[in-house]
DNA sequence: TTAGGGTTACAG
DNA sequence: CTGTAACCCTAA
């Protein structure tokens, strides 16, 4: 009967990944009963969820499947000489790894995971994207802060640590020029806007960018066979994003706490600017 | 409930 | 016809 596959949009992949940021790989009961995630994932089971997390990882192995024998991998973990990585709020809350993770290793992977995303094709129009993407997959009735966009593009995208400044430059070029509607320090997509109903048939990729730093080198042939490459280079995919999830997290936790400052500081301006704004995109949409 | 293997539907 | 992604079943 009528089982006509239902196809994975960008936003569960987005809530998905999410989901296996906070609360772990594997536990995908508790990502479902997440309120947070439960809106988008509501269609989905606990199954369908680890499946399409197993075809999310199989892509990446799968590049050296039947033409290239050649496929190595090497870790990019650092050396073990810093230790003066912050240890802020998690004391109980690291079940899932014990692995020392330097701020070398992250910078890296922010930064390839940024600039993949960031610099691909175009420079504004992809960060417009994404904001696009998370006010959307956030799903708040009355608009959604800034520090909750900022927090959304953080997990999905780890993006270096300057990135508070260009998001606010570039909220307030998107509220200016009506793609967004700024409501007292609260974000809606504005209703003339492609984003508004709907999905976009092309939505990017969001494993494209995050997938690219996992995947690194493609000679250097080792004497192993086919299945011990490709057990472990899945292996490898798993570990490398659990790792870089539960560093995620506690970066995310750290910049957090200093964005509430820069939240405050910048909260008087905008404050002083939101009626105005709102006030004026409101009156155009009004109007047409 | 989850991990893994197997099956079916759909796109190229 | 082949490969990929969603779906289904079962053991642990």
């Amino acid at each position: 009967m009528g089982a006509p596959k239902q196809r994975w949009t960008s936003e569960e992949e987005a809530a998905l990944r999410a989901g296996i940021a906070k609360h772990g790989v594997g536990k995908w009961r508790t990502i479902l009963k997440d309120p947070e995630f439960s809106s988008t994932l509501r269609y989905r089971s606990n199954v369908d969820l680890k499946d399409k997390w197993r075809n999310m990882n199989v892509i990446v192995s799968a590049s050296g499947s039947r033409d290239k024998g050649k496929t190595s991998m090497k870790k990019f973990r650092g050396t073990p000489k810093n230790s003066y990585h912050i240890m802020a709020a998690s004391t109980v809350t690291s079940d899932i790894d014990d692995e020392i993770v330097d701020e070398k290793s992250i910078a890296s992977v922010f930064s390839e995971a940024w600039n993949t995303t960031n610099l691909k094709k175009s420079h504004s129009s992809r960060l417009d994207n994404i904001i696009m993407e998370a006010i959307k997959t956030l799903n708040e009735p009355t608009g959604s802060h800034r520090t909750t966009i900022c927090s959304y593009i953080e997990e999905q995208y780890w993006p270096p640590s300057d990135f508070d400044h260009l998001l606010s430059a570039k909220l307030k070029d998107l509220a200016t020029s009506g793609k967004l509607i700024k409501v007292n320090r609260k974000y809606r997509i504005a209703p003339s806007s492609p984003y508004s109903e709907g999905r976009s048939p092309k939505m990017f990729l969001l494993e494209d960018v995050q997938r690219e730093p996992f995947k690194v080198g493609s000679d250097d042939g080792k004497t192993l066979t086919r299945s011990q490459v490709d057990a472990e280079l899945a292996r490898m995919a798993t570990m490398t994003a659990e790792e870089a999830a539960a560093a995620a997290a506690r970066a995310v936790a750290e910049a957090e706490a200093i964005m509430a400052e820069a939240e405050a500081a910048a909260r008087e301006a905008e404050a002083a600017e939101a009626d105005a704004q709102a006030a004026q995109a409101f009156a155009e949409t009004a109007a047409n």
